[in-house]
DNA sequence: ACCTGAACACCGTTCAAGT
DNA sequence: ACCTGAACACCGTTCAAGT
């Protein structure tokens, strides 16, 4: 935020307007996220911040889809694949990758769900692929499981991360949440017999322990469904 | 799209405007949706269609995101919780009852998208969570899991239907699988030996194959998973 | 080749004012 | 109570024109 004394005629607390690049754009961009939001990663926002109009951009970015695939796959570069503390089995490193991933989209609101539509294609989520794969691998699933298996559990993970973020993001988002969790507890007997029956435990559990149970479930439904039906 | 002899001075080719209500708004919104798609169902153009200024919908619907949410729970009803064919085992019948839902959501693009955000909790919502229920006490998994399992298998029913119609819908959206397809086959075998050696399996099969073995995966993980840790 | 001004065609949401 | 005109504060994307 200090004045650079090597470009005395600056006109703004700027690094000089350096010549526009892709990498220098999505470093921009993250910056803006991590400031203000992903929210405020528009075209135009962004335009402003590196000293030029919006037009400028379309020679770097598609479009603003692209823009945001490459703010996480950025990003991804801070995914722990090799836990430290990572003595236990294969399923129990597994969970800490998968809970490592959750983690960097859900300190960033609104990545996971943008994560959901467009997914990156750079080396830091070819890494992170390849991390699960390797755990699969050293779990004795098969191939052909464990290559279907990664997208169920980076899916899973995404999802997770999108509707938990969401809701930590915007009151109303919170408030909608209650409203259907009022809805499924006061559901009449006589109409919904098994969601009466169930009644708590369909809404029980911190987020934490929800994401335990679920990778845990789709761990295991991967290494035991075979992919040829019987 | 004639007009209406009983009310002759009308000044446009619409049923006659009737009173603002949340049920009109909604299915107003569900028949734009129908033609031009959710993207064009803005609070803007939904108040153009009812002969009134956007202001006025606020007095039913707190934003667009709610008015989404309650386009989805209408188009539930379409859902098809207990098909005729059904005669296989309660696995097979909750294959066809996601596969229903998913189509639902298949048929129109960008309904996946926001029902990943916001989720509605209308009665053809509940009816579909107590039909999965249904099925799943049928299938004698435990009750803790049914109650955690039904919203993953919703959630990556969801999630797939997202990716699928996200896809088929833009070109773009297109191209960057492609790139990502691209991306996987030339990943270099020296950094990424699982990926290199997993080659096309990792992007084979169709769409159906790989919801089927998916739902399959994902609901065996559910029937075997105990919600306490061991 | 790279960059941009200006325009086109839109958005969500609020609020003071009207009926 | 219900409805709305008008405004505020934005959007993505394109394209002809400049350097």
């Amino acid at each position: 935020m200090t004045s650079q004394p090597s470009t005395p005629r600056s006109r703004r607390e700027r690094p000089a307007k350096s010549a526009l690049t892709h990498a220098g754009i999505v470093s921009t961009a993250v910056r803006l996220m991590e400031s203000e939001g992903l929210q405020r990663v528009t075209m135009r926002r962004l335009a402003q911040e590196l000293d030029t109009g919006p037009a400028s951009l379309y020679v770097y970015v598609a479009n603003t889809a692209e823009l945001h695939a490459a703010i996480l796959e950025a990003l991804l570069g801070a995914v722990d694949l090799a836990p430290v503390g990572a003595r236990g089995d294969w399923r129990e490193r597994l969970l800490r990758v998968l809970g490592s991933y959750v983690e960097v989209l859900f300190a960033h609101p609104g990545l996971a769900r943008s994560a959901l539509v467009a997914r990156p294609s750079g080396p830091h989520y070819l890494a992170l692929v390849e991390g699960i794969l390797g755990l699969l691998h050293e779990g004795g699933v098969p191939d052909a499981q464990a290559a279907w298996g990664v997208d169920v559990l980076l899916q899973v993970a995404t999802a997770t991360a999108a509707e938990q973020s969401t809701r930590a993001q915007s009151p109303t988002a919170d408030d909608e949440h209650d409203a259907l969790t009022a809805v499924l507890r006061e559901a009449p007997a006589g109409v919904y017999p098994r969601i009466a029956a169930l009644g708590d435990d369909l809404v029980s559990g911190t987020p934490e322990q929800r994401f335990a149970w679920i990778f845990r479930a789709v761990i295991n439904g991967t290494k035991t469904t075979p992919r040829e039906t019987s």
